[in-house]
DNA sequence: CTGTTAGCGCCTTCAA
DNA sequence: TTGAAGGCGCTAACAG
C-alpha cells in the first residue's frame, strides 16, 4: 500500500507539499502539483482514512439508529438519509436496534470510540438521560420520534394532526363508534395521535369506550387478532383507526376471509402510506408521511451542526401530514367501473 | 477525551500494561488488572478506534452493497447480516448502488481507503475484470447473484431449479401456454430460472414462444402494464412465471381490478415469498429464499477470509428453494369456508 | 509480569 | 511557495 511518504518519493518533493495537493490547499505551484498527481496515480495512492481519521479527529461516518431495517418505513429513511449523506460525502453505519435499549447503548458508543462523526435516532429506547450524556462525544439529532426533554435538532411530524384528520374523516362518513390501535412503545407519537384522535371525536361529541382501544398493535398478525377481538364483542365498533398499514392490512385480510365486507362493516385507516395500501382489496385509506423530506431535512440538520461544533439546541421541525383517502373508507366508491 | 496515557497516568501503570488490560492479554498481574479497569471506569476511557485501526490495520467494519435497501428481498438481507456482523463485533455500512455502475466502485473504494475490512456484494453492476483489482485491497464475497468468473466465496440460491419448480407446477395444474418474465439485469440470476423453466417445458414436450417473454420486469407498475400487454394478445397464456413477488402482485392487482378472475383466467407464480403474498387475495404462489441463511453463510464466509488472509478461490455454496403453493395457481382451493 | 520505544499515515504548525 | 518535525492514540517488539 502506497503511503504519502512513496508519493512524496517519487515525485521528489516533501509529504507536506503532497498533502497539501490532496486536501486542495493553495500555494501549491501548479507544475508541482501535477508532479504530484501524476505520482499519485502510478502508484495508485489513496489516503489510508485511519490516519485521517486520528489526526483530523473526524471519520466521515455517520450513524443512523432504527429499530428493525425490514420496516418500510425505517427502510425508506434509510434511504433518503443515505442519499442525503452522500452528498456531502458521509458514509451511513446502519444500526438496528431491535428494539433494545441495550443494543442503542452500543451503537451509541460509535460516538465515543470517535468511529462516527454524529447520529441520527430515529426512534429512542432508552429514557433521555440516558442518551444525553453522549452528546458530549458527536451531536445526535431525532428523526420521527420526537422527545420532550431532548435538547437537540430534531424533525418530526404532526401526528396529533395526523390522528385528527383520520378520525375526522371517518366521523364524517357517519362513524359514531371507532376503535383505535398505536404500537407499543409509550412514544410520544402514539400520544399525539390518540390526542388528535380524541381531539376529533369530542369536536362532535362522540365517546370513546376504553374497550375499542388496541395499545400494542404493530404487526399484521396483530392486526389479524385485532379483527377477531372485534368479532366477539358485544359491542362492536364500525370503524377502526389503527397506527400502521401493517395493522390495517392485517385487519382486512382477516375480516375478508370471515365474509365480512369492508368497508361496510368495517372501516380501516391505515398510517404511513405504504405501497401495499394500494396493493390490497379494498385499498386502504391512510396517512401519508413525507419521509423523503425528514430524511433530507435531518441530514441537513446533522450536517450544520458537524461543521459548526456549536452547542446544540431545542430545534423542532414539524413536517406536515396528509390524509390519503381510498376505499377501505369510503362506502360508496367501491363498486366496478364496468 | 481519556487516552490510553490518562489511564496509565492514573493508575500508576504504563501504557502497554493498559492497553493488555483492554485486548484481554495475559501476564497482568490480576490486582493490576483491577486498578486499571477502575482508572478506565473514573476517566470514562474508551479506546479511541481510529488510532486502533490505523495501528492494527483493520477497522472492525463490512461493506454490504445492495442496489436498494427499500427492496424488501435486500433489506431482509441486510438484516441477517448485520445480525450475524456485530455477533462477530462489526459493524455494516449499508451502500446502495442504485444499478449504478459508478457509485459501486465508490463503494469498493472504501476497501482500498482502508475504511472497511471486507465487502459484501449482493449483485454487481460491473464487469467482475473492473471489480477484481480491489481485491488486492480486502477480501469480496458475493451473496444472491454469482459470477462466473469470480474466484471469490459465494452464496447463491439454484435458481434453475427455482424455475424448474414453479414452472413444474403450472404445467401439473394443466396450463400449456404459459409466459415468462425476469428482472432487467442481466444477471445469471435471471439466466438459471429462464433455463429452469425451459426445460420444465421441454420436459413435458411444451413450447415457448417468445412473444410471452417479458424481460424488463421489476416492479408493480411493470406488473400492471404487463397485464395489459396479455389482455391484448390474440393469442393468450393461461399462466405466467415472474421473476418477483412485485411483479406478481401488480398483474393481479390490474387483473382483478379489469375483472379477470384469478387463477381461472391466469394464474401466477411470483418469487421471493414477500410477506405482501399473503395479503393480497389471492394470496400467491411464490418461491421461498431462505434469505436469513444466506445473510448467516456469506458472513462466515466472509469472516473466515478476513481472519485467515489466504488467497480467495471459488467456493461456491448453493442453498435450495422451495416452492409455496397459494391461491394463485390453485383452480380450486379459492372457495370461501362458509 | 512490566516498561521503553518505535512507528501505523497523515496534517499542521513553524520556520525558511 | 516549500520543507522539517511533532504528534493524533494505540500496540507490538524487545528488554528487563
Amino acid at each position: 500500500m502506497a503511503t504519502i511518504e512513496d508519493v512524496a518519493k517519487l515525485s521528489g518533493l516533501s509529504r507536506t507539499t503532497v498533502s497539501r495537493v490532496i486536501n486542495n490547499h493553495p500555494y501549491v505551484a501548479e507544475e508541482k502539483r501535477i508532479i504530484v498527481l501524476e505520482a499519485m496515480k502510478n502508484l495508485g495512492y489513496v489516503p489510508n482514512s485511519a490516519a485521517r481519521s486520528l489526526r483530523n479527529q473526524k471519520t466521515g461516518m455517520l450513524a443512523v439508529l432504527v429499530p428493525r431495517i425490514t420496516n418500510p418505513f425505517f427502510s425508506q429513511l434509510i434511504e433518503a438519509i443515505e442519499i442525503a449523506a452522500s452528498e456531502h460525502g458521509y458514509q451511513l453505519i446502519v444500526c438496528q436496534t431491535r428494539y433494545l435499549k441495550e443494543k442503542e447503548l452500543d451503537y451509541l458508543n460509535l460516538l465515543k470510540t470517535k468511529q462516527i462523526d454524529g447520529v441520527v435516532l430515529t426512534s429512542t429506547e432508552n429514557d433521555w438521560e440516558t442518551i444525553s450524556p453522549f452528546l458530549k462525544y458527536g451531536p445526535i439529532v431525532l428523526c420521527n420520534e420526537p422527545n420532550e426533554r431532548a435538547n437537540v435538532p430534531m424533525v418530526t411530524l404532526d401526528h396529533f394532526y395526523g390522528g385528527y384528520l383520520a378520525t375526522k374523516h371517518l366521523i364524517e362518513q357517519g362513524h359514531k363508534v371507532i376503535a383505535y390501535c398505536c404500537g407499543e412503545y409509550k412514544s410520544s407519537i402514539s400520544k399525539h395521535r390518540e390526542l388528535g384522535f380524541l381531539k376529533a371525536l369530542s369536536e362532535s361529541n362522540l365517546y370513546f369506550d376504553e374497550q375499542h382501544a388496541f395499545r400494542d398493535a404493530l404487526s399484521v398478525a396483530d392486526g389479524r387478532e385485532i379483527f377477531h377481538r372485534i368479532k366477539e364483542m358485544a359491542y362492536q365498533p364500525t370503524a377502526i383507526f389503527t397506527g400502521g398499514d401493517e395493522v390495517a392490512v392485517g385487519i382486512l385480510a382477516e375480516a375478508k376471509s370471515r365474509g365480512w365486507k369492508i368497508p361496510e362493516q368495517l372501516s380501516v385507516v391505515g398510517f404511513d402510506n405504504q405501497i401495499i395500501t394500494e396493493l390490497v382489496e379494498p385499498t386502504i385509506t391512510t396517512v401519508h408521511q413525507p419521509v423523503n423530506q425528514m430524511g433530507q431535512k435531518v441530514l441537513e440538520l446533522l450536517m450544520e451542526k458537524i461543521k459548526s461544533k456549536t452547542k446544540l439546541y431545542r430545534d423542532v421541525h414539524c413536517l406536515p401530514l396528509e390524509l390519503i383517502v381510498r376505499e377501505s373508507t369510503l362506502k360508496k366508491a367501491n363498486q366496478t367501473l364496468y
